[in-house]
DNA sequence: TCTTTCAGATTGTTGAACAATCCGTCGAAG
DNA sequence: CTTCGACGGATTGTTCAACAATCTGAAAGA
C-alpha cells in the first residue's frame, strides 16, 4: 500500500462518509504533522505530491493552506508556493509581545471566582506534569507541560478568541523550538517559576503573579533571541 | 451594463492583470459591503448569484468565504450556506471580554516611550474628530471616530496580531450596531470618557486610565445587552 | 394533524484545463 | 570570465463543468 493510499485510507476511517469536512481534515492532518516535527520549518509543501498523498483535490488542499496560512503555521509566497513557517527574530519578538500583554492581564484582571477554580487545578496539574518530565529527563514532556501551563493561564480569561490566539502563538513557539534545537536546557528553569506563579495566584496575590510572569517572559525572550543569533543558524 | 458586468469591470480596474490576488479582492469587496451595511446581518450569501455578480468562479468565492468566516464577519453553516453574521448576546459578552483584557492592558503595560508618542496624537485626533461629529449630529461620524480611538489604544501594544484581533472585534461591533439600530444615543456619552482617558494617559497616570476604561467597557456592554433584550428584537 | 417521502435547489468536492509566474539553463555580448 | 537577457519547463493561480451529498419545502399518506 503506497503512502497515498495509506493516508487516503486513514481519511476514510476518520471522516468516513462525511460531507463538508474534508478541508478541515486536511488542515488538521498537516497541523499535526508539522507540530510533530515530521515537516520541519522551511519544508516546501508542493501541491501535486501532497494532493496525491492525502487523496484530495488541489482545490481542497488549497483551502486547507488558507487556514494554516491564517494561523501562521505556514507561509504562502504568491506564485512560489507554501512552506512550513520558519520564525524569524522579529517573529519571536512579536510572539513575546503578545504573550506579555495576554498572560499577565489574564492573571491580574481575572477575579478569583467560579471560573478560576477548575483552571487553578489545571495549572497545578501542568506543574506536576512538568516536574515529572524533568525528573524523567523528558524534554518533549517538559515542553508539552509548559505549553499546557501557559494555555491554562490564558484560559483564565474565559475568552474563546483569546484562547484561540494563544493556541496559535504556542503553535508558532513549537516551530521556534524546531528551527533551532535549543530545547535542551530551556524549559528546566521555568518549572519552578511556573510553580511559584500558581502559588501566588492561589494566595490571591494576582499582581505579584503577573509581575513574576512578566519578568519570566522577558527572560525567555532574551534567551531565545540570543540562541537564535548563535552560530547554530 | 448589468450589475455583474459593473462589478467584474471594477475588478479589472482594481487588480487589472494581477495574478494571485483575486481571492483577496473578493474578500475585500464583501468586507466593505458588509461594513457599509449594504449586506445586513442574516443575509444569505448564495454562491451562484454572487459568483456572477463578482465575475469570479465558485472556488475563488469560497476561498474568500473561508477568510471572512475566520474573521467571524460571516457565519458558515455546513451544507446550508454562508450568512452575514448576526451577533448574539453571547457574542457581545465575548467581544467585551476580549476588549476588557486587551484595552486596559494596552494602556497599563505600555511604557511611555517613542512608540506611545505618535499614537497619543492619533488618540487625540480621534477624540477631536468625535467631538466634531457630535457637534454636527453625525452618528456614523461618531461611530467611526470611536472605533478609531479604540483601535489606537490597542495600537499602543505595537503588536501586529493584537491589532488584527482588535480590528476583527471592531468589525463584529459594527455588525452588532447594524443588528439593532441602537446607534442613536449610544456613542455620545463616551466622547468625553475617551477624552479623559487620553488626558490621564498623557499625564502618565496609566493605571487610572486603565481603570476608567474598564468601567467604561462594562457600562457599554451592559447597555448593549439590555438594548438587545428589548422588544426591537 | 402528524409523519414520511420525494423531487428541486444548493453546497461540497473533484478533475481537467488554461493563464500567469517563477526558476534554472543556455547563449551572447562585453 | 562574468554579466545579462531570452527561452522552456515546472509550479501556482483561476476557471469551468460535472457529480455526490445534503438541505428545504411541499405533496402524499396514515
Amino acid at each position: 500500500m503506497t503512502l497515498a493510499e495509506t493516508l487516503a485510507d486513514l481519511r476514510h476511517q476518520t471522516v468516513a462518509g462525511r460531507h463538508a469536512e474534508t478541508g478541515l481534515w486536511v488542515s488538521g492532518v498537516l497541523r499535526e504533522r508539522i507540530a510533530a516535527g515530521q515537516l520541519p520549518p522551511g519544508t516546501k509543501l508542493s501541491e501535486e505530491p501532497l494532493c496525491e498523498a492525502l487523496g484530495v483535490s488541489r482545490n481542497t488542499l488549497r483551502e486547507a493552506f488558507s487556514t494554516l496560512s491564517a494561523e501562521r503555521i505556514v507561509t504562502r509566497i504568491p506564485n512560489r508556493g507554501v512552506f512550513v513557517a520558519r520564525p524569524t527574530a522579529d517573529d519571536i519578538r512579536e510572539i513575546y509581545r503578545v504573550r506579555r500583554y495576554l498572560e499577565p492581564a489574564a492573571l491580574a484582571y481575572t477575579l478569583t471566582d467560579e471560573v478560576a477554580g477548575p483552571i487553578l487545578d489545571r495549572l497545578r496539574q501542568a506543574v506536576e506534569q512538568a516536574r515529572a518530565a524533568r525528573a524523567a529527563g523528558s524534554i518533549p514532556g517538559m515542553a508539552g507541560a509548559n505549553q499546557e501551563f501557559h494555555a491554562g493561564i490564558v484560559a483564565l480569561t474565559g475568552s474563546e478568541r483569546l484562547n484561540r490566539l494563544m493556541a496559535q502563538v504556542l503553535a508558532e513557539m513549537r516551530l521556534v523550538f524546531r528551527s533551532m534545537d535549543e530545547d535542551e536546557h530551556f524549559h528546566a528553569p521555568y518549572v519552578d517559576d511556573n510553580a511559584r506563579v500558581v502559588e501566588l495566584l492561589g494566595a490571591g496575590r494576582q499582581s505579584d503573579a503577573a509581575a513574576l510572569l512578566t519578568a519570566y517572559l522577558r527572560r525567555a525572550e532574551a534567551q531565545l533571541l540570543s540562541a537564535l543569533a548563535e552560530p547554530g543558524r
